[in-house]
DNA sequence: GAAGGCTTGTAGCAACCGCTACAACGATGT
DNA sequence: ACATCGTTGTAGCGGTTGCTACAAGCCTTC
Protein backbone atom coordinates (compact mmCIF):
# COMPACT_ATOMS: atom_id res chain seq x y z
CA UNK A 1 0.00 0.00 0.00
CA UNK A 2 1.68 3.14 -1.29
CA UNK A 3 4.82 3.96 -1.50
CA UNK A 4 7.09 3.02 1.68
CA UNK A 5 7.00 6.92 3.45
CA UNK A 6 4.49 5.42 6.32
CA UNK A 7 6.72 2.69 7.03
CA UNK A 8 9.63 4.73 6.96
CA UNK A 9 8.69 7.52 9.00
CA UNK A 10 7.10 4.46 11.26
CA UNK A 11 10.58 2.89 11.48
CA UNK A 12 12.35 6.28 12.02
CA UNK A 13 11.00 6.81 15.72
CA UNK A 14 12.54 3.66 16.72
CA UNK A 15 16.19 4.29 14.90
CA UNK A 16 16.15 7.54 16.67
CA UNK A 17 15.52 5.86 19.61
CA UNK A 18 18.11 3.77 19.25
CA UNK A 19 20.80 6.10 17.77
CA UNK A 20 19.98 8.59 20.60
CA UNK A 21 20.35 5.73 23.46
CA UNK A 22 23.58 4.38 22.00
CA UNK A 23 25.13 6.72 19.59
CA UNK A 24 26.19 6.65 15.80
CA UNK A 25 29.00 4.67 16.77
CA UNK A 26 26.74 1.74 17.34
CA UNK A 27 24.48 2.30 15.18
CA UNK A 28 25.40 -0.31 12.18
CA UNK A 29 22.65 -2.10 10.00
CA UNK A 30 21.97 -4.74 12.24
CA UNK A 31 21.37 -3.30 15.48
CA UNK A 32 19.22 -0.80 14.32
CA UNK A 33 17.46 -3.37 12.51
CA UNK A 34 16.55 -5.42 16.04
CA UNK A 35 15.97 -1.94 17.22
CA UNK A 36 13.02 -1.34 14.85
CA UNK A 37 12.03 -5.07 14.80
CA UNK A 38 13.12 -5.44 10.97
CA UNK A 39 16.15 -6.69 9.34
CA UNK A 40 18.76 -4.53 7.91
CA UNK A 41 17.20 -6.15 4.26
CA UNK A 42 14.24 -3.99 4.96
CA UNK A 43 16.27 -1.12 5.97
CA UNK A 44 18.26 -1.01 2.92
CA UNK A 45 14.65 -1.68 1.81
CA UNK A 46 13.33 1.71 2.61
CA UNK A 47 16.39 3.65 2.16
CA UNK A 48 18.99 3.94 -0.67
CA UNK A 49 21.92 3.27 1.47
CA UNK A 50 23.41 3.43 5.02
CA UNK A 51 24.26 6.98 4.42
CA UNK A 52 20.92 8.11 3.90
CA UNK A 53 19.65 6.00 6.30
CA UNK A 54 21.63 8.16 8.72
CA UNK A 55 20.99 11.24 7.25
CA UNK A 56 17.42 11.02 7.39
CA UNK A 57 17.27 9.61 11.51
CA UNK A 58 19.22 12.69 12.39
CA UNK A 59 17.21 14.66 10.41
CA UNK A 60 13.97 12.92 12.62
CA UNK A 61 16.10 13.32 15.81
CA UNK A 62 16.62 17.28 15.02
CA UNK A 63 12.65 17.35 14.78
CA UNK A 64 12.16 16.22 17.63
CA UNK A 65 15.30 18.56 19.33
CA UNK A 66 13.12 20.99 17.57
CA UNK A 67 10.05 20.19 18.95
CA UNK A 68 11.65 19.36 22.81
CA UNK A 69 12.94 23.04 22.69
CA UNK A 70 9.98 24.80 21.59
CA UNK A 71 8.74 23.59 25.19
CA UNK A 72 11.74 24.50 26.93
CA UNK A 73 11.96 27.89 25.95
CA UNK A 74 11.40 30.79 28.21
CA UNK A 75 8.11 32.19 28.10
CA UNK A 76 9.60 36.20 27.93
CA UNK A 77 12.88 37.28 26.10
CA UNK A 78 15.27 37.03 29.35
CA UNK A 79 18.79 39.16 29.86
CA UNK A 80 22.05 37.56 28.53
CA UNK A 81 23.01 35.92 32.03
CA UNK A 82 19.84 34.64 32.81
CA UNK A 83 19.25 33.04 29.88
CA UNK A 84 22.52 31.64 30.19
CA UNK A 85 22.05 29.65 33.51
CA UNK A 86 18.34 28.96 32.42
CA UNK A 87 19.30 27.25 28.98
CA UNK A 88 22.34 25.16 30.59
CA UNK A 89 20.34 24.08 33.29
CA UNK A 90 18.32 22.51 30.46
CA UNK A 91 20.85 21.12 28.25
CA UNK A 92 21.69 19.02 31.54
CA UNK A 93 18.14 17.84 31.68
CA UNK A 94 18.56 14.08 31.36
CA UNK A 95 15.74 14.46 28.66
CA UNK A 96 18.18 16.91 26.96
CA UNK A 97 21.48 15.47 27.50
CA UNK A 98 21.36 12.31 24.43
CA UNK A 99 20.48 15.31 22.11
CA UNK A 100 23.61 16.97 22.72
CA UNK A 101 25.86 13.93 22.83
CA UNK A 102 24.61 12.48 19.29
CA UNK A 103 25.32 16.42 18.60
CA UNK A 104 28.81 16.20 19.70
CA UNK A 105 29.17 12.81 17.63
CA UNK A 106 28.12 14.52 14.35
CA UNK A 107 30.27 17.32 14.82
CA UNK A 108 33.19 14.97 15.87
CA UNK A 109 32.51 13.03 12.40
CA UNK A 110 31.82 16.36 10.78
CA UNK A 111 35.35 17.36 11.87
CA UNK A 112 37.06 14.26 10.26
CA UNK A 113 35.61 14.69 6.75
CA UNK A 114 32.01 13.83 6.80
CA UNK A 115 30.24 16.30 4.71
CA UNK A 116 27.29 14.68 4.95
CA UNK A 117 27.42 14.56 8.99
CA UNK A 118 28.65 18.54 8.28
CA UNK A 119 25.73 19.50 6.98
CA UNK A 120 23.43 18.52 9.23
CA UNK A 121 25.42 19.11 12.02
CA UNK A 122 25.29 22.67 10.45
CA UNK A 123 21.85 22.84 9.94
CA UNK A 124 20.75 21.83 13.79
CA UNK A 125 23.65 24.55 14.84
CA UNK A 126 21.71 27.26 13.09
CA UNK A 127 18.20 26.64 14.79
CA UNK A 128 19.65 25.99 17.83
CA UNK A 129 21.28 29.42 17.47
CA UNK A 130 17.90 31.06 16.18
CA UNK A 131 16.08 29.31 18.49
CA UNK A 132 18.72 31.12 21.40
CA UNK A 133 18.09 34.16 19.82
CA UNK A 134 14.67 34.44 19.86
CA UNK A 135 14.43 34.26 23.85
CA UNK A 136 17.16 36.75 24.36
CA UNK A 137 16.43 40.77 25.57
CA UNK A 138 19.57 42.34 24.10
CA UNK A 139 20.47 45.57 22.33
CA UNK A 140 23.13 43.20 20.20
CA UNK A 141 20.89 40.09 19.71
CA UNK A 142 23.34 38.59 17.29
CA UNK A 143 26.42 39.01 19.39
CA UNK A 144 24.61 37.78 22.50
CA UNK A 145 23.34 34.75 20.71
CA UNK A 146 26.61 33.84 19.02
CA UNK A 147 28.22 33.83 22.89
CA UNK A 148 25.46 32.31 24.48
CA UNK A 149 25.56 29.38 22.01
CA UNK A 150 29.79 28.84 22.10
CA UNK A 151 29.26 29.05 25.42
CA UNK A 152 26.58 26.31 26.01
CA UNK A 153 28.48 23.96 23.23
CA UNK A 154 31.49 24.69 25.14
CA UNK A 155 29.90 22.94 28.14
CA UNK A 156 28.85 20.13 26.10
CA UNK A 157 32.60 19.16 25.42
CA UNK A 158 33.12 19.82 28.76
CA UNK A 159 31.05 17.50 30.11
CA UNK A 160 31.29 15.07 27.96
CA UNK A 161 35.32 14.57 29.53
CA UNK A 162 33.99 14.91 33.23
CA UNK A 163 34.69 18.77 33.82
CA UNK A 164 31.31 19.44 35.13
CA UNK A 165 32.97 21.33 37.67
CA UNK A 166 34.49 23.79 35.20
CA UNK A 167 30.75 24.19 33.49
CA UNK A 168 29.40 25.10 36.91
CA UNK A 169 32.34 27.61 37.76
CA UNK A 170 32.36 29.37 33.69
CA UNK A 171 28.79 30.19 34.74
CA UNK A 172 28.42 30.87 37.86
CA UNK A 173 28.17 34.87 38.84
CA UNK A 174 29.82 37.67 37.12
CA UNK A 175 28.76 38.78 33.41
CA UNK B 1 68.46 -5.33 23.25
CA UNK B 2 65.96 -4.07 25.85
CA UNK B 3 62.48 -4.45 26.68
CA UNK B 4 60.16 -3.07 23.84
CA UNK B 5 60.19 0.17 25.26
CA UNK B 6 62.67 1.88 23.18
CA UNK B 7 60.64 0.72 19.89
CA UNK B 8 57.37 1.52 20.91
CA UNK B 9 58.42 5.43 21.44
CA UNK B 10 59.87 4.65 18.23
CA UNK B 11 56.56 3.94 16.63
CA UNK B 12 54.26 6.06 18.40
CA UNK B 13 55.15 9.19 16.72
CA UNK B 14 54.42 7.66 13.76
CA UNK B 15 50.98 6.25 15.09
CA UNK B 16 50.64 10.05 16.12
CA UNK B 17 51.29 11.79 13.21
CA UNK B 18 48.61 9.12 11.48
CA UNK B 19 45.62 9.86 14.38
CA UNK B 20 46.35 13.66 13.64
CA UNK B 21 45.83 13.14 9.87
CA UNK B 22 43.27 10.49 9.84
CA UNK B 23 41.33 10.30 13.03
CA UNK B 24 40.48 7.87 15.65
CA UNK B 25 37.89 6.32 13.76
CA UNK B 26 40.37 5.58 11.03
CA UNK B 27 43.00 4.35 12.76
CA UNK B 28 42.44 0.91 12.72
CA UNK B 29 45.45 -1.65 13.51
CA UNK B 30 46.48 -2.08 10.17
CA UNK B 31 46.31 1.14 9.22
CA UNK B 32 48.70 2.02 12.27
CA UNK B 33 50.95 -0.26 11.22
CA UNK B 34 51.40 0.38 7.66
CA UNK B 35 51.90 4.18 9.44
CA UNK B 36 54.44 3.33 11.53
CA UNK B 37 56.46 0.84 9.19
CA UNK B 38 55.22 -2.35 10.66
CA UNK B 39 52.28 -4.74 11.05
CA UNK B 40 49.32 -5.20 12.77
CA UNK B 41 50.86 -8.28 14.42
CA UNK B 42 53.86 -5.95 15.88
CA UNK B 43 51.36 -3.37 16.91
CA UNK B 44 50.23 -6.27 19.48
CA UNK B 45 53.53 -7.17 19.96
CA UNK B 46 54.14 -3.57 21.64
CA UNK B 47 51.35 -3.08 23.10
CA UNK B 48 48.83 -5.38 25.70
CA UNK B 49 45.48 -4.56 22.98
CA UNK B 50 44.31 -1.94 20.81
CA UNK B 51 42.74 0.03 23.64
CA UNK B 52 46.29 0.14 25.37
CA UNK B 53 47.81 1.65 21.96
CA UNK B 54 45.05 4.33 21.75
CA UNK B 55 46.01 5.25 25.31
CA UNK B 56 49.41 5.63 24.12
CA UNK B 57 49.04 7.13 21.33
CA UNK B 58 46.46 9.63 22.89
CA UNK B 59 49.12 10.23 25.82
CA UNK B 60 52.06 10.72 23.16
CA UNK B 61 49.80 13.06 21.45
CA UNK B 62 48.67 14.81 24.73
CA UNK B 63 52.73 15.20 25.20
CA UNK B 64 53.10 16.85 21.92
CA UNK B 65 50.31 19.30 22.42
CA UNK B 66 51.59 20.69 25.66
CA UNK B 67 54.93 21.00 24.25
CA UNK B 68 53.06 23.38 21.34
CA UNK B 69 50.94 24.58 23.92
CA UNK B 70 54.24 25.85 25.69
CA UNK B 71 55.50 27.51 22.57
CA UNK B 72 52.35 28.81 22.49
CA UNK B 73 51.84 30.66 25.36
CA UNK B 74 51.84 33.88 25.72
CA UNK B 75 55.12 35.88 27.09
CA UNK B 76 53.44 37.70 29.92
CA UNK B 77 49.91 37.18 31.59
CA UNK B 78 47.19 38.97 30.07
CA UNK B 79 43.51 39.97 30.81
CA UNK B 80 40.66 37.86 29.73
CA UNK B 81 39.74 39.16 26.42
CA UNK B 82 43.13 40.15 24.80
CA UNK B 83 44.32 36.35 25.91
CA UNK B 84 40.70 35.14 24.43
CA UNK B 85 41.32 36.40 21.45
CA UNK B 86 45.03 35.25 21.38
CA UNK B 87 44.29 31.75 22.48
CA UNK B 88 41.66 31.47 20.02
CA UNK B 89 43.95 32.22 16.90
CA UNK B 90 46.27 30.03 18.35
CA UNK B 91 43.69 27.26 18.47
CA UNK B 92 42.49 27.89 14.49
CA UNK B 93 46.40 27.53 13.71
CA UNK B 94 46.81 24.71 11.20
CA UNK B 95 49.44 23.44 13.16
CA UNK B 96 47.06 23.12 16.29
CA UNK B 97 43.72 22.56 14.42
CA UNK B 98 44.30 18.91 14.22
CA UNK B 99 44.92 17.86 18.30
CA UNK B 100 41.76 19.63 18.46
CA UNK B 101 39.66 17.07 15.98
CA UNK B 102 41.18 14.62 17.99
CA UNK B 103 40.41 15.95 21.21
CA UNK B 104 36.69 16.23 20.20
CA UNK B 105 36.40 12.72 18.65
CA UNK B 106 37.84 11.74 22.18
CA UNK B 107 35.37 14.09 24.07
CA UNK B 108 32.66 12.24 21.36
CA UNK B 109 33.91 8.81 22.42
CA UNK B 110 33.87 9.59 26.33
CA UNK B 111 30.41 11.06 25.81
CA UNK B 112 29.35 7.55 24.34
CA UNK B 113 30.98 5.47 27.45
CA UNK B 114 34.22 4.76 27.03
CA UNK B 115 35.61 5.47 30.16
CA UNK B 116 39.19 5.39 28.71
CA UNK B 117 38.85 7.77 26.45
CA UNK B 118 37.15 10.15 29.28
CA UNK B 119 40.09 9.49 31.34
CA UNK B 120 42.85 10.85 29.11
CA UNK B 121 40.12 13.55 27.38
CA UNK B 122 39.88 14.72 30.84
CA UNK B 123 43.70 14.91 31.63
CA UNK B 124 44.13 16.76 28.61
CA UNK B 125 41.03 19.48 29.81
CA UNK B 126 42.24 19.74 33.14
CA UNK B 127 46.21 20.83 31.43
CA UNK B 128 44.64 23.14 29.06
CA UNK B 129 42.72 24.52 31.38
CA UNK B 130 46.01 25.20 33.63
CA UNK B 131 47.46 25.99 30.93
CA UNK B 132 45.22 29.40 30.49
CA UNK B 133 45.18 30.21 33.82
CA UNK B 134 49.17 30.52 34.12
CA UNK B 135 48.77 33.06 31.09
CA UNK B 136 45.48 34.85 32.67
CA UNK B 137 46.15 38.19 34.64
CA UNK B 138 43.26 38.19 36.85
CA UNK B 139 41.68 38.65 39.97
CA UNK B 140 39.72 35.70 39.55
CA UNK B 141 41.63 33.45 37.77
CA UNK B 142 39.62 30.41 38.14
CA UNK B 143 36.55 31.45 37.00
CA UNK B 144 38.17 33.17 33.91
CA UNK B 145 39.83 30.45 33.47
CA UNK B 146 36.81 28.24 33.23
CA UNK B 147 35.18 30.38 31.34
CA UNK B 148 37.95 30.76 28.82
CA UNK B 149 37.99 27.08 28.66
CA UNK B 150 34.18 26.78 27.95
CA UNK B 151 34.34 29.62 25.25
CA UNK B 152 37.26 27.84 23.40
CA UNK B 153 36.38 24.62 23.39
CA UNK B 154 32.89 25.95 21.83
CA UNK B 155 34.37 27.40 19.26
CA UNK B 156 35.78 24.40 18.64
CA UNK B 157 33.18 22.66 18.07
CA UNK B 158 30.81 25.24 16.37
CA UNK B 159 34.07 25.28 14.07
CA UNK B 160 33.83 21.45 13.57
CA UNK B 161 30.05 21.99 11.81
CA UNK B 162 30.77 25.08 9.84
CA UNK B 163 29.88 27.89 12.07
CA UNK B 164 32.72 29.83 11.96
CA UNK B 165 31.24 32.98 11.34
CA UNK B 166 29.47 32.48 14.83
CA UNK B 167 32.66 32.37 16.88
CA UNK B 168 34.23 35.28 15.09
CA UNK B 169 30.53 36.94 15.87
CA UNK B 170 30.41 35.45 19.30
CA UNK B 171 34.64 36.83 20.22
CA UNK B 172 34.46 39.97 18.58
CA UNK B 173 34.31 42.78 20.39
CA UNK B 174 32.74 43.63 24.20
CA UNK B 175 33.66 41.92 27.21
C1' DG C 1 78.43 -24.60 18.23
C1' DA C 2 74.50 -25.67 20.95
C1' DA C 3 70.70 -23.83 23.78
C1' DG C 4 67.36 -20.75 24.90
C1' DG C 5 64.90 -16.58 24.88
C1' DC C 6 63.56 -12.27 22.46
C1' DT C 7 61.63 -10.73 18.14
C1' DT C 8 59.09 -11.15 13.83
C1' DG C 9 56.49 -13.05 9.57
C1' DT C 10 52.74 -16.00 7.82
C1' DA C 11 48.36 -17.31 7.98
C1' DG C 12 44.16 -17.42 9.61
C1' DC C 13 40.28 -17.20 12.96
C1' DA C 14 35.46 -15.66 14.21
C1' DA C 15 32.84 -11.67 14.21
C1' DC C 16 31.22 -7.80 12.06
C1' DC C 17 30.53 -4.35 8.14
C1' DG C 18 27.47 -2.54 4.10
C1' DC C 19 25.17 -4.48 0.58
C1' DT C 20 22.81 -7.69 -2.84
C1' DA C 21 21.07 -11.79 -5.68
C1' DC C 22 17.28 -14.69 -5.59
C1' DA C 23 13.18 -16.60 -4.49
C1' DA C 24 8.94 -16.59 -2.23
C1' DC C 25 4.97 -14.25 -0.41
C1' DG C 26 0.54 -11.70 -0.66
C1' DA C 27 -2.65 -8.58 -2.35
C1' DT C 28 -4.55 -6.64 -6.40
C1' DG C 29 -6.41 -6.23 -10.99
C1' DT C 30 -8.34 -8.58 -15.02
C1' DA D 1 -7.72 -18.63 -12.38
C1' DC D 2 -4.06 -16.09 -13.72
C1' DA D 3 -0.63 -12.54 -13.99
C1' DT D 4 1.55 -8.68 -11.80
C1' DC D 5 3.82 -5.97 -8.76
C1' DG D 6 5.06 -4.35 -4.20
C1' DT D 7 7.01 -6.40 -0.16
C1' DT D 8 9.80 -9.55 2.58
C1' DG D 9 13.01 -13.58 4.12
C1' DT D 10 17.14 -16.37 3.26
C1' DA D 11 21.53 -16.60 2.32
C1' DG D 12 25.63 -15.01 1.21
C1' DC D 13 29.20 -11.95 -0.93
C1' DG D 14 33.71 -9.50 -0.33
C1' DG D 15 35.82 -6.72 2.87
C1' DT D 16 37.45 -5.17 7.54
C1' DT D 17 37.79 -5.70 12.48
C1' DG D 18 40.78 -7.16 16.73
C1' DC D 19 43.37 -10.82 17.81
C1' DT D 20 46.21 -15.27 17.87
C1' DA D 21 48.52 -19.98 16.91
C1' DC D 22 52.57 -21.45 14.96
C1' DA D 23 56.90 -21.39 13.30
C1' DA D 24 60.97 -19.33 11.82
C1' DG D 25 64.64 -16.09 12.65
C1' DC D 26 68.11 -13.80 15.48
C1' DC D 27 71.12 -12.83 19.09
C1' DT D 28 73.16 -13.76 23.42
C1' DT D 29 75.39 -16.91 26.67
C1' DC D 30 77.61 -20.71 27.85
Amino acid sequence: MGPPDDKRALILDKLADHVLAHGLSASSLRPLAKAAGTSDRMLLYYFADKSALIAAVLQHIAGRMVFLMEGAAAPEPLPYAALLTRLSAALSDPGFAPYMRVFLEVASGAANGDAALAQIGEAIGRGFLDWGKAQLQSDTPDIDAARLMVTLEGTVFLRAIGMEDVCRTALDLTE
